[in-house]
RNA sequence: GGCCCCAUCGUCUAGUGGCCUAGGACAGUGGAUUCUCAUUCCACUAACCGGGAUUCGAAUUCCCGUGGGGUCACCA
């Protein structure tokens, strides 16, 4: 490139670039580089390479030219050659920046389309420029937009959680991440919202991409991921439970298997499994009302055939008698209102584990 | 601020001049089912940023505003 006039070298320090740059702000100018060394001659800059002074290797942008390409999702973008600066593909440290990385590398895979955020729409000029510097064929640009906060700014590393990781760790299935994250800028032909990661790379088109930034709403994804974990079968969610949260294995296998179709439908995420079964894991605490517990464990006790419909028709009976609701057995036994079906989870606990509740 | 991108319910979106008194999904609200909570089912609330122009006819085309976003590094 600097053979050809396409590049040159530059020892500007960077005191100096700060200060052009600051002095142009100052008079309301592009801050821009001045092009200072484009004007040292080759054989002098050669030499002062050879004698070891530091330098740069900026790109040579022509003056009055429209940059231009045809990108997928937006059609035709241009940009005045006069606003963009003469970029350094060349660090000090002799790394290439990623304007030079990008180009070459993608050239060297033969990448045919490059789909990316719409944050490097900017910068895609002086690849544009690179690819006919080289000699190249231009690939395809797809610029696609940038999933947004709340307040609309872009998600970031930095104000966001934007790691993968993080959603598998918070229980959100990676199937449905995808399937959420695929609806992010994009529809299904059938205005489908759950499909499989299959379909969707069959039914996938670029010309389906939108070109508003969405904003990133995890009530959806929760709803979503609950629709994944209901789908599931019993053993497949077993299993997921199992690996997501090993402390299950404590259980007995029966009590597992007795517990997951609970579970299913309760569960936005993975996460929750845990706070549903709590019960089976930590000794429950005994509510305060010890007349009441008194009077369940007397009725308890008197149930032979340990099952939840039983178990039931005793709960019924002293509720009618002491004129309360189910939340109030609920607390009593669990020391929450809420929870899992109650009989049915007396009768997976056992008698005697569910009396030891009262105690 | 310059340049660039964008603009339909709170949110994700359908919509490519007439099928739109704008459809679906999430959320919200109300109801049905029900042993709490869920699930499931039913119903309701809710949007084309504004102004011009083109056209017999604009959410859809064009222009001007306004608003939002991105980017202006020897980071990617």
């Amino acid at each position: 490139l600097i053979e050809k006039g396409k590049a040159y070298y530059c020892f500007c320090s960077p005191e100096r670039l700060d200060q052009i740059r600051k002095a142009m702000q100052e008079k309301k100018e592009i801050p821009r580089y001045d092009r200072h060394c484009r004007a040292i001659v080759p054989e002098e800059a050669k030499k002062r390479v050879s004698d070891g002074e530091k330098y740069v290797v900026r790109m040579v942008i022509p003056d009055n030219e429209i940059i231009g390409w045809d990108d997928l999702v937006r059609g035709r973008i241009e940009f005045d050659s006069n606003v963009i600066d003469d970029q350094v593909i060349l660090k000090s440290d002799g790394f290439p920046t990623y304007h030079l990385a990008v180009v070459v590398d993608d050239y060297l895979m033969k990448i045919s389309h490059v789909l990316r955020g719409e944050e490097w729409i900017s910068s895609c000029p002086k690849h544009v420029l690179l690819y006919r510097y080289f000699g190249w064929e231009l690939p395809e640009f797809a610029h696609m937009p940038l999933l947004r906060n709340k307040d609309k700014s872009k998600m970031s590393k930095r104000k966001n959680d934007v790691s993968i990781f993080s959603y598998k760790e918070k229980g959100y299935l990676p199937e449905a991440l995808i399937n959420y994250l695929s609806l992010m800028g994009w529809s299904h032909p059938e205005e489908k919202d759950i499909f499989s990661y299959e379909e969707y790379i069959k039914v996938f088109s670029i010309e389906r991409m939108q070109t508003t930034g969405p904003i990133f709403d995890i009530e959806k994804l929760n709803w979503m991921n609950q629709q994944y974990i209901q789908n599931k079968t019993d053993n497949e969610l077993k299993q997921i439970i199992v690996d997501f949260y090993p402390q299950a294995n404590e259980l007995a296998t029966e009590t597992l298997d007795a517990l997951i179709p609970l579970v299913k439908t309760r569960m936005q995420t993975l996460k929750e499994f845990a706070e549903l079964t709590e019960v089976f894991f930590d000794a429950a605490t005994t509510g305060e009302d010890t007349e009441l517990a008194h009077i369940v464990k007397e009725a308890f006790i008197a149930i032979s055939d340990w099952n939840h419909a039983m178990i039931f028709e005793e709960m019924k009976k002293i509720m009618e008698e002491k004129k309360i609701r189910m939340p109030v057995l609920y607390k009593l036994l669990i020391g929450k209102d809420r929870g899992l079906p109650l009989p049915q989870v007396l009768e997976i606990l056992g008698k005697e584990k569910t009396l030891a509740l009262l105690h």
